[in-house]
DNA sequence: GCCAACGTTGGC
DNA sequence: GCCAACGTTGGC
């Protein structure tokens, strides 16, 4: 039996990268993320065709913008390796790379952001990890009913 | 701009 | 192995 898609949420801050630029580039690789515990879901739970609600943090307002997807499972993120790059890990080995990247590609931006504080109130996200208070993680999965929620919302 | 929450580092 | 100090994230 194939095994199903999964679900994902990952932040990003629209002055870096918005759901716009994506809109424009078609698809992009997420290069950046220096937490274990993301890349560990990067890594091992990833899969082509995944679905990704794009997130924007530190930006007015805060929220799901719209949907990506994976179009390419985990590789090694060489901006480590630059040392001219914001994300420049001189801990980071090549030969045994420490951090990795997807590429996600564009699906579609929501014709309004559901913003953070309206995902709190939505009956069904309560576990949602992306409105706990200090959640820092960038990448997070989402159950395929918060997914379903989203996606209603969405379309209303 | 502030600061709480969190992850990482390093001294012991 | 513990934990204080530190740097960063990210909501407010």
């Amino acid at each position: 039996m194939a095994e199903s898609k999964r679900y994902w949420l990952m932040k990003s801050e629209p002055s870096v990268y918005s759901i716009g630029d994506l809109q424009r580039d078609g698809s992009t690789s997420w290069e950046g993320v220096r937490n274990y515990q993301a890349r560990n879901f990067m890594r091992d739970d990833m899969r082509l065709g995944d679905g990704v609600l794009f997130y924007h943090s530190n930006a007015k307002p805060m929220g799901i913008y719209g949907v990506a997807e994976v179009v390419r499972e985990a590789y090694p993120d060489d901006t480590a390796f630059d040392p001219t790059s914001r994300y420049h890990d001189p801990k980071s080995d090549p030969a045994q790379p420490t951090w990795l990247m997807v590429d996600v590609g564009y699906v579609r931006t929501f014709t309004a952001p559901i913003t953070l504080a309206a995902l709190k109130e939505i009956p069904g996200l309560e576990a949602m990890m992306v409105i706990r208070k200090g959640s820092r993680l960038s990448v997070q999965p989402v159950t395929p009913q918060e997914w379903d929620v989203v996606m209603r919302i969405a379309s209303e």
